[in-house]
DNA sequence: CTGTTAGCGCCTTCAG
DNA sequence: CTGAAGGCGCTAACAG
C-alpha cells in the first residue's frame, strides 16, 4: 500500500494537520523543528501526496484536457510538444483525447473529461460550429482553442495571422512573375481557410490579376486529397504555380508531379503552408509559410494557467506571426 | 457547483447506495421502477460520476500514463493514435507527458505520475538501461514498452522484427547490386540499432561481403545528424548506397545529396526504415521498412490493460512484423 | 432489494 | 503554533 499522509504523521510524531500545512507550505508558519522532522519523514517514506484524494477536496485536478479530431497531424506535434512543456514545468498533466473525427469517440472523449472535472480545455483543429457543440455539452471551465472565433466569448484564442501570410506569399508569387496562379483550399467552415482565400484573393486583385473562381479548388487537407486538385490544375487550367492551403497538400502535389511528369519548378511552382519540418526535405524545398507550432502550443498552454488560475488580465486573443520561407519550389519565370 | 450522487438520490428518492448500485450496473439487482427513477435523475441532472472520489476509494483511476522523450517523432504519432483509440474504447484516460529528454523534466513527470497513481505505464523510446531506472522510481503498476527486453521481467513488450526487416531490406540491396553499401545506425544503446546492425551484417556474410567497419557511421536518428555521415559515406568511402536506420536520417541523406550534387537513386540509393507517410512523398519515393505503428500503440494499449484487469493468459511480448516497401530511391544497377 | 454506515486520503475550519 | 474533527463524492460492507 502507498504511504499516505497518516503514515508520514505518525513517522514525524505529528498530527496529519502539521503534515498537510508543511507540505503545502501553508502560510501559518511551522515550527522549524517539526517541519524537518516532516520533511525527514516524507523523504524516508517516499512520501507522494494522492492527487485524486487532494482534488476532491479542493476541486482543483492539476489536469488539462486536450481534445483533438486528429493528433495525427505533424502540425499538432509541435503543438502539443509546447503544451506539454509549459503544463509540465506547472506541475500540470495533459489528458489526451484523439477523436479520429468520430461522433462516438467525441462523446465517449467527452464524458471522460467531464467526470475527471478537469482544470481546463484546450481544442485543437476544430471550427467554430463544432466547437459550440462540444463546449454546450462540457461544465464550465476555462477553454483555449487553436483557431480565431467571431461569436464564441470568453475563450481563449491563438492563431496566426493567416490571411496577411497567405497574402503575402501570393504576392511572392506573383512578384516571381506567375500570374496563373492556382489554388488547392480545404474545407470553407475553417476560418484558417476563409483567412487564407481572403489573403489570395487581396493579393491577386492588388496586383491587377483578375479572380478566377476555376483555379480554386477545394481539398480536404490531406495529402491524397490534393492529387485530384492537382492535376485538374495543371492539366486542365494550365496553371504555372499551385498555392496550397497546407503543406500535406504540398506533398500531394509533388506526388502528382512526378506521376504526370511535371517537374517542380521547372514547370509548375508550388507552395504550401505551416512550415513542417518535412518540408525542407522535399525535392525541390518547399516554400511555405512556418507557422511557430511550438511557441503557439505554449502560448495555448499559458494562457489555459492563467485563465484557471483566474488571472484576468491577460489578453484572450493572441496572434502571432507567420515566416514565408522562401524555397526552390517557387521559380522565377520570365514575364 | 456540479451535481453529486446525492442530487440524484434525493431527486429520485432513493438513497445514495442506490443510485451507485444502478449505475454502476452492480450485481444486485435493483427494482425496475427505481432503477428507471435512478436513470431519469441522472438524465434531468446530467449527473456524471466523480472519478476522482471513485478513484480514491476504488483504487483505481481508470488512467494510464505515456511517458517519452519525444513525442515530436513522427513514429510515435501512429502509435499514439492506436494507443488513444484503444483506451477510448475502454474509457481509459491518457496522460501525456513529453520529457524532451530533461533529466528535470522527467523528475516531475514521474512525481505527477507517482502522485496521480495512475494504472499502468507505456514507455515510448527509452532504452532498457534508462528504462530500469525510471521504474525504479515508481510505485508498481502494469508496465508497457515499446522495445524488446533481455533483463526486465514482468514488463509488456512492443516491438518488431527488426533484424530481420533490416537484414531482408539490405539483402534487396544486395540483389540490386550494391556491394559497397554505407550505413547510419543510431546509438548502441538501444536494442533496435542493435537489432538492425546484426541483420545488416548477417546479409553481407551471407551474400559473401566481408564487412568494413568504416562504412557503419553514428547518427543520432536525426535528419541533422545523417548529413555528416552522409557525406563521409559518400565523398570520402565512394558507397554506391547508404542504409539509414530510420527514415528521418535518410531524409538527411536526401539533403546532403542535393547540396553535394548527387541524383538518387541514378548515383546514389537509399534506403530508410519506420515507413513514415511522409517518405511515398520525397522525390524519389524512399525504400523503407514500414513498422504498423498504429497496430503497435493500439497492441501496446491493449497489452497493458489486459495487465491491469490482470488477465494473465496474455503473451507478455508481442513482435510484429515490418513490412519492406521497395520503392525508387533504391537503383538497380549492372553489376 | 434497499438504506445506513464507515471509511478512502486529504484539506480546512475550529478549538486549544 | 498545533491537533481534533468534519466533510469532499463515492463505494462497499452490513443490516434490515
Amino acid at each position: 500500500m502507498r504511504t499516505t499522509i497518516k503514515d508520514v504523521a505518525k513517522m514525524a510524531g505529528v498530527s496529519i494537520s502539521t503534515v498537510s500545512r508543511v507540505i503545502n507550505y501553508s502560510e501559518y508558519g511551522v515550527d522549524a523543528a517539526l517541519k524537518e522532522r516532516v520533511w525527514e519523514a516524507v523523504r524516508a517514506t517516499n512520501y507522494r501526496p494522492n492527487q485524486n484524494a487532494k482534488s476532491i477536496v479542493t476541486n482543483k485536478t492539476n489536469t488539462v484536457a486536450v481534445l483533438s479530431p486528429d493528433v495525427g497531424h505533424p502540425f499538432y506535434h509541435d503543438i502539443i510538444i509546447g503544451m506539454n512543456e509549459v503544463a509540465l514545468k506547472d506541475k500540470y498533466s495533459v489528458l489526451l483525447y484523439n477523436t479520429n473525427g468520430d461522433t462516438d469517440n467525441e462523446q465517449a472523449a467527452l464524458d471522460l473529461i467531464f467526470s475527471r472535472s478537469v482544470d481546463g480545455i484546450i481544442f485543437i483543429g476544430y471550427f467554430e460550429e463544432k466547437l459550440k457543440g462540444l463546449m454546450e455539452r462540457l461544465p464550465e471551465v476555462p477553454i483555449v482553442v487553436f483557431d480565431e472565433l467571431m461569436q464564441i466569448q470568453n475563450v481563449g484564442q491563438i492563431y496566426v495571422n493567416d490571411a496577411e501570410a497567405f497574402y503575402e506569399m501570393t504576392q511572392y508569387v506573383i512578384e516571381c512573375g506567375h500570374t496563373k496562379i492556382g489554388c488547392i483550399m480545404g474545407p470553407a467552415q475553417y476560418a484558417i481557410v476563409k483567412n487564407r482565400l481572403a489573403g489570395y484573393k487581396r493579393a491577386l486583385s492588388e496586383s491587377g490579376i483578375s479572380f478566377d473562381e476555376r483555379l480554386i479548388v477545394q481539398g480536404r487537407l490531406t495529402e491524397e486529397s490534393a492529387e485530384g486538385p492537382a492535376q485538374y490544375l495543371i492539366q486542365e487550367c494550365g496553371v504555372s504555380a499551385v498555392l496550397c492551403f497546407n503543406d500535406l497538400m504540398a506533398y500531394g502535389v509533388y506526388k502528382k508531379c512526378m506521376e504526370i511528369g511535371k517537374r517542380i519548378p521547372e514547370d509548375i511552382s508550388v507552395a504550401g503552408f505551416d512550415g513542417l519540418g518535412f518540408s525542407e526535405y522535399l525535392n525541390p524545398p518547399l516554400t511555405t509559410c512556418c507557422q511557430p507550432g511550438t511557441e503557439m502550443g505554449a502560448r495555448a498552454m499559458s494562457l489555459l494557467l492563467d485563465k484557471i488560475k483566474g488571472a484576468q488580465t491577460k489578453e484572450e486573443k493572441i496572434c502571432l506571426k507567420c515566416q514565408l520561407k522562401k524555397r526552390a519550389s517557387v521559380k522565377r519565370i520570365a514575364i
